[in-house]
DNA sequence: TGCCAGGCCGGGT
DNA sequence: ACCCGGCATGGC
């Protein structure tokens, strides 16, 4: 199967599967991307928690992070883990944001995509996936967001091979898929869905809604 | 009970 | 250009 029908295909899979997932569950862009720093290898559970602590606290702005104390910061986030290093991240943003934007998520995603992705990948800690989750779920940008469930599964179908680097299976997947941020969002809740369900450390299960599709063993 | 989660950085080869 | 240790909590 052509690769352009086969990621179709496993897209259509997961949807039948899981249904329509409207993604990135949160009240405001800036939510966003701060639970894309906080999840970083993070289970998304222990995320909650910190962004309701946040909350509670009244952190959940640009500028009440920008002015609060580290260890004020670092207590509300603490069950996410990593909580010291996140907490130099967020502050890295919010000073981003402030410098460059007027502290205005919107003011930031009006920019264009490819140079915006850049800019973000120069802020400290935030790296490829964490900057295309924000530039996707924060921004509504068509940009495809890799993650270690993406290569998992599309590795599992042959789509990209084991070794590809993060720009290489986005590249693939953009290239064969048409550029819609409606699709990207579906299509990486749909995959990390997925993968959290089924998939998890085998190869091969029963259960999987997509273990049947174009697999190395339907093909050989 | 260990292994793992929606990574990223910095230093070393 | 790759490889690795460090960062840390809570769930299953």
């Amino acid at each position: 199967m052509p690769t352009d029908d086969l990621l179709m295909t496993i897209y259509r899979a997961m949807e039948r599967h899981f249904g329509d997932l409207s993604w990135w569950p949160a009240d405001s862009p800036f939510e966003v991307a701060v639970g894309a720093i906080l999840t970083q290898n993070t289970n998304w559970k222990n995320v909650e928690r910190a962004i309701a602590a946040l909350k509670g606290r009244g952190f959940m702005t640009p500028t009440a992070i920008a002015k609060a104390e580290d260890v004020e910061i670092a207590a509300c986030i603490r069950s996410s883990g990593y909580y010291n290093v996140k907490t130099k991240r967020l502050k890295a943003f919010v000073q981003f944001l402030e410098e460059g934007y007027g502290g205005e998520m919107e003011t930031m995603c009006a920019g264009d995509m490819w140079p915006l992705r850049e800019k973000l990948l120069g802020v400290n800690g935030i790296g490829e996936e964490t900057a295309d989750s924000i530039l996707l779920y924060a921004g509504n940008m068509p940009i495809f967001v890799v993650d270690q469930y993406t290569k998992r599964i599309l590795g599992r179908h042959d789509i990209v091979g084991e070794r590809w680097k993060y720009g290489e299976i986005q590249q693939h997947c953009m290239r064969h898929l048409p550029h819609d941020a409606v699709l990207y969002n579906q299509y990486h809740a749909l995959l990390v869905n997925t993968g959290k369900h089924f998939c998890r450390r085998r190869p091969l299960c029963d259960e999987c809604p997509l273990c049947s599709i174009g697999s190395r063993e339907d093909r050989t």
